[in-house]
DNA sequence: ATGACTTATAGCATAAGA
């Protein structure tokens, strides 16, 4: 089974791209962030016209994720349980649903903005609130796993010049605290390998040609528990798909498990 | 070649991204 996640900085935009990609890389199941769309602007038939089903949480131009899947979608559950609100609301962050014998969580993690920022207050908050919801599922039996964009780089390998990012949110003791409390629910992660250079970056900005001088950053990141990574056969970031025209910022994380 | 930001919005500049 194929599992990917992928922050595709709009569905609505990426959509031709999201197809293809889905149909030449032959993935079964796919984690979304950033749909920035409505529920009722979600592809939800053009996906199920490519064999597709959707779990969508979404509410509009900010936000936004899925689980695709066409091997079975079950006990969708929309949101983060005892999540906290940003600005009075519970921001569409999190949606996890169980696929062909996994059970996976798509999160796209509070940016944080800035250290002195409410909202990277709020990261930690909902960081905190994700490692409760998910304990349970990553202890247990089932392979399971967290995919998404936390918006933290693990360690300074995983940034393209760490002095670049002194002071800023991504690289912070505090982010990488939250990380490792995560992990200390019985959760890896699962490293993937580049296809070219030496890290496995799945983030590159627009500007200033930071994708061809590959200066990126991983923080796209897949969490899983210890029978999901021991049916790990295989882990890469598809950095062809940030090439060219109507590119996402980011690329797809793959990862091929040996389940049924 | 991978190329100098991109997206959605009761918009025409702004907020957000990281």
């Amino acid at each position: 089974m194929r599992i990917a996640t992928w922050n595709v900085n709009s569905i609505t935009a990426r959509l031709p791209r999201l197809l293809a990609w889905l149909e030449s890389s032959g993935t079964d199941v796919l984690c979304i962030q950033e749909t920035k769309c409505t529920l009722e602007q979600f592809p939800t038939d053009a996906l199920r016209e490519a064999g597709y089903e959707s779990a969508v949480n979404a509410t509009g131009r900010w936000n936004g994720v899925a689980v695709l899947s066409r091997v079975g979608l079950a006990d969708v559950v929309t949101g983060l349980p005892g999540g906290p609100e940003y600005d009075g609301v519970q921001e569409p962050r999190a949606v996890s649903a169980t696929c062909g014998g996994a059970r996976v969580w798509s999160v796209y993690v509070p940016n944080g903005r800035e250290v002195a920022h409410e909202h990277y207050a709020y990261k930690l908050r909902w960081l905190g609130a994700l490692r409760e919801a998910v304990a349970a599922d990553a202890a247990g039996t089932l392979p399971f796993a967290v995919l998404g964009d936390y918006n933290i780089a693990p360690t300074d390998e995983d940034v393209w010049d760490p002095a670049v990012f002194e002071g800023a949110t991504h690289v912070t003791p505090a982010e990488r605290d939250a990380l490792a409390a995560l992990r200390g629910t019985g959760l890896s992660d699962v490293v993937p390998r580049p296809l070219k250079y030496d890290r496995p970056y799945s983030y590159w900005d627009y500007r200033q040609l930071a994708f061809p001088k590959n200066r990126g950053m991983r923080i796209d990141l897949v969490y899983g528990n210890a029978p999901f990574t021991a049916a790990v056969k295989d882990s890469y970031v598809d950095r062809e798909e940030r090439k060219g025209k109507g590119a996402s910022d980011h690329a797809p994380v793959v990862v091929d498990l040996d389940v049924r």
